[in-house]
DNA sequence: AGCGTAAGCTTACGGTGTATGTGTGTCAAG
DNA sequence: CTTGACACACATACACCGTAAGCTTACGCT
């Protein structure tokens, strides 16, 4: 009879919110967000489906949790450097971010309201561009400007076929040779120089990045 | 006799691959693409979901259809054009197709193979960025960091509560309203902006882009 | 010891995409 | 004119989905 309650005490760990989400995050990780079903939840912490709603509200409060761990994950720039490098790094890092969790970006998209991690990330941002010497305007701009750019190249990055450089130069290779060429001459063209210098994605971010970095900055002084 | 016919012809036209997708646009333009099933388009067609696989392959086909669509009304830059006011003019036409049907551009994140729409519109900007004396790796940069611009922005455009300037302001309201100012006054800061002088997104969106533009122009230049 | 409550389980409903098999109207060849 | 083939719509069925409603169990507190 004590052993019996000892063996459920051990096998069933009391669940919690954090845990349901993080397992959720799991699965998303391995499987992508349309793996994530509740009775998969449920199945992977234990339990049964329904038993998730003791601790969570339903599916959109999984994905909007999910998210908001997501997103504190994200660098919150120090105060100690400059805008331009606060800035650098908090996109290095959200490109990180969106890198390691796919669906995040996803999520991203359809969520209404912030979420505490998000304000959290919103509220630093500000007062990194202000104390930069950005007026409102202009910080919500910049602000603006550079996150359009970091989500936005983080989809064109999920859509590329390729996670490995041999596989990105195989797959380009494969592209090439079911176009027609005389049709898209200029498509050729850019598939052909990828062929034969292989694209590296974090090298093309960070030049967008500090070629917005640099305009931004004369936009500033421009006033 | 020749009356029932006549019956079915007119109750039922032919049906084509054609009519489903546009019938599937319709679906997700008015309420989402989370509206559009295969039961829903069938009733919508008169017509059982099974029957829509005569000529469509499955869902995904479905959506990779639509798309194509879409993409297809994104205005594809004249020639005669420069290079800058073409790569204006595809921005701003992207973004007025995507406020059109937000639902596409979530599509398009999601999809693997390019389809033909998305070719044609590749090659003409892979054209005219050549033609305007971008190196080939250049052209790449360029492509990646406008079109990053510009999918980023539609992100964030369609995440604002807000599709009218009152019901902005409103939201803007509700939101200053229970946010904690003390502990994140820059945030609180910002959103009073927007307050005073309500955001047009049109005119942010243009501002950033013009931004990039030059920046483009001066790192083509500084070859 | 007894009870309230938290947190699990079971069942059920209406929805989803689609595999499979069954008509049936149209049209060409015999 | 008949017949047979074929395109295409339909019906049924399966496995899965989110979640509402109700039931059961077991721990903490008085």
């Amino acid at each position: 009879m004590a052993e019996k309650r000892r063996d459920k005490a051990v096998k069933r760990r009391p669940l919690d919110r954090e845990r349901v989400l993080r397992a959720a995050i799991e699965i998303a990780d391995a499987g992508g967000i349309e793996a994530l079903s509740m009775r998969r939840l449920g199945r992977r912490l234990g339990v049964e489906a329904m038993s998730l709603y003791n601790h969570v509200s339903n599916k959109d409060d999984v994905l909007g949790g999910m998210l908001d761990i997501i997103v504190g994950e994200i660098e919150i720039p120090q105060s100690s450097l400059s805008w331009k490098e606060a800035m650098r790094g908090r996109a290095l890092s959200m490109r990180s971010v969106f890198n390691r969790h796919p669906w995040a970006l996803g999520l991203l998209e359809a969520r209404r309201s912030p979420g505490p991690a998000l304000m959290r990330y919103m509220e630093s941002v500000f007062g990194v561009l202000r104390q930069g010497g950005f007026s409102i305007p202009m910080a919500r701009g910049a602000f603006f400007v550079l996150d359009s750019y970091a989500y936005g190249s983080s989809i064109q990055e999920k859509n590329l076929p390729s996670s490995s450089p041999t596989e990105a130069s195989e797959a380009t290779e494969h592209f090439l040779s079911r176009l027609p060429q005389s049709e898209y001459p200029y498509l050729a063209e850019a598939a052909g120089s990828i062929l034969s210098s292989p694209l590296d994605f974090a090298e093309e971010f960070e030049r967008g990045l500090d070629l917005l970095l640099e305009a931004l900055e004369a936009w500033r002084s421009r006033e």
